[in-house]
DNA sequence: TTCTTTTTGTACCATATCGCAATAAATCCC
DNA sequence: GGGATTTATTGCGATATGGTACAAAAAGAA
């Protein structure tokens, strides 16, 4: 019953705490959170019990629910920290200065990264999975669940409008056609490598999009 | 508790039965099979529960234990059902001699009258729901899932290829990425049906993904 | 009618599930 | 040390779930 965190990003904060009052917590929230996080992601908010999150965090139920509220809140919880571990990634991608071809290249490998986290069971995206479910009929979910969705259509609009402003690609470019496809791409990469395609191939159709997103481009 | 279906596509078949023996059964097999496929297709294996399926199908639990056998064959029995149903929309779509764009529409709205169905909490499509669930960890709906993925591939390559030998596309066209694509494009309108996304937008999605995919047709 | 066969309907069992109440434990403040 | 405060642990309870046993019902066969 000893926590154990094995995913490394999104370490803690090295905040001082200001003196908590009572006895002291057993768990780090921010760990917990990180493997409730990853048993979701394994198999969905119905399949997944709070017996199994508990054994998961170390934290007996009450602590769960104390920490957390009930099921369906750490699951949005959960579901946020997921797309802040991912946001971060991609403010970095976009501090670099990088031509369309690398950008897109690095996205597609931090998504491929993430879907095929898991080992011999990869775990795919975690938008696909919520919006696939029965969760999406709480209107939280799915307002979390678009706005991940119009989020990636975002990110890559930028790389093009990016690469617009750079001359690397016609003013004719359909942007919000070329980001939808983008993001369809990476759809399809999570539910590929859930379904159990090997990594070469995803690669494969990783380079063959970005061929075709880009053939405009200098 | 009596049966009402609402899906009329794959309609008994006018097969005379031989006598049956017995008492005689208060439903029709592949009427419930659509009903049930219709549950599950709302919220997935593990939250669609036998009661659920009992109340829709107008079956009490022992007689859909004796027509489909445990929860997990009923489950996989659906899922064929679904991909047949699909298929037999893609023969007659390769059965007209259409030009690449018109074939390629009529599959993405087949598609789209697919995944919108279910009014305003559309469905989806129960590939992508099966691989995104828990249910993704049995090796018999894994092969079947897998094997559903690259049917629509290989669809969307007969597609190509049917082009490419009509003089329709270059024979430098990489086909393997082109339906790789509108694979995911197929995906990604599924995911967003799901989400809420309104029809409009995803005709706009499906008209640009054409335009895209047809940018080397004549 | 009586027997056989097949399906239906009711009830049940063992287990799992979510949530919480009550109590014990650990720490800080005075 | 004594109280206050926060957390941990145990355990309960109400319900849901998947699956099945068993008897009644409905048909054909003899």
């Amino acid at each position: 019953m000893v926590q154990k965190e094995n995913t490394p990003p999104a370490a803690a904060k090295p905040a001082a705490e200001p003196k908590r009052r009572g006895r002291p917590r057993a768990y780090a929230p921010e760990v917990a959170l990180g493997q409730a996080l990853a048993l979701f992601r394994k198999g969905g908010f119905a399949a997944t019990s709070l017996d199994d999150l508990s054994a998961a965090t170390g934290m007996n139920r009450p602590s769960l629910y104390g920490a957390f509220g009930d099921k369906r809140e750490l699951y949005i919880k959960a579901y946020r920290r997921y797309r802040d571990d991912y946001g971060a990634q991609l403010v970095d991608i976009f501090k670099a200065d990088l031509g369309l071809r690398q950008r897109l290249a690095r996205i597609f490998n931090v998504a491929l990264e993430t879907y095929l986290s898991g080992g011999d069971a990869p775990r795919g995206c975690f938008t696909v999975m919520t919006v696939a479910s029965d969760a999406i009929a709480d209107p939280d979910v799915r307002a979390l669940a678009q706005d991940s969705v119009v989020g990636l259509d975002k990110a890559f609009a930028r790389c093009f409008r990016i690469a617009a402003e750079k001359y690397e690609l016609p003013k004719s470019a359909d942007i919000a056609t070329l980001s939808q496809i983008a993001t369809a791409t990476l759809f399809s990469l999570a539910i590929r490598a859930r379904a159990g395609t090997p990594r070469p191939q995803l690669e494969a159709i990783v380079q063959g999009a970005i061929d075709l997103l880009c053939r405009d481009a200098v």
